[in-house]
DNA sequence: ATTAGTGCAAACTATTTGCAATAAG
DNA sequence: CTTATTGCAAATAGTTTGCACTAAT
């Protein structure tokens, strides 16, 4: 289910919306991040780019393309969410020290269809820990 | 690892912390509560019976209990948090449509040491769909 | 030409903080 | 008595919203 530029550009048009500018950057700089960059990060990298960008217009888009399926939220952190351009499903790892996420290639788990009578639509799975460049830091 | 109100009262004993109302108002509300409640519906349900009750205080109780591992606080929604009194590992069913969030006894994931390189201290499984409640309602 | 999208500022929500008053030990 | 805890109000952080302006189709 991965998806590339061109395909989720697609999706965009099928739906009707518009290609802006904003929302080229906004996925273009999703589909380069690792990062998992939050709205404010985005919108910081961008602005340089282009310098009319509002941060409305990050939440807008980011909404946009999460209700799409083009991007998706994680909720790793109360305070402010992260996002990424990768939806297809895959275990997150986040450092409680550096506060970076990481993918995790490996299938760790696979979610039944239903459990004790609620159906089961989708799930996510986040590990928490010390990041491999932490522990080098010794930052334990 | 569950506890009972009494062993999570020596918890706070222990590390010199007064048993004040609020305190033992709120862990008591936690322990009988399964809705996995968020502060301020702790705090409305409280302010009835402790008119006094303010929210920084809930905040406070809930923060420092969450510190002493008294507490848990489950990040399911973004907005807001939400707590428990079970801290022992279990994976959470939250419903699409009416927001509840369920305890899954089934244990679905053993989380692995540690995965590419980071080391794993703690993990989350949310599980996202519809109730049995809401699938009786055709409420999908 | 239309109307979706943008930018700005103001609004909103959940949570935190500073500080004087209060209560647990 | 002493100092942790409380309650209040103000502050903060992330996100949303209303509206006039702009740009993609």
């Amino acid at each position: 289910m991965k998806k590339t530029l061109k395909e989720k550009l697609e999706v965009l048009k099928q739906k009707g919306h518009f290609l802006t500018s904003s929302r080229l950057m906004v996925l273009d700089y999703l589909l380069e991040s690792k990062s998992h960059p939050t709205a404010d990060e985005i919108y910081s990298a961008l602005k340089k780019k282009l310098p009319s960008l509002s941060k409305a217009t990050v939440y807008n888009t980011l909404k946009l393309f999460t209700e799409l399926g083009v991007a998706r939220e994680i909720k790793v952190e109360r305070e402010k969410s992260r996002f990424e351009a990768r939806t297809d499903p895959h275990v997150h790892f986040t450092c409680v020290k550096c506060k970076a996420v990481f993918d995790i290639e490996k299938q760790i788990v696979k979610f039944p269809k239903s459990v004790e009578n609620h159906k089961v639509m989708f799930g996510d799975v986040f590990l928490y820990g010390i990041c491999e460049s932490c522990q080098r830091k010794g930052n334990s």
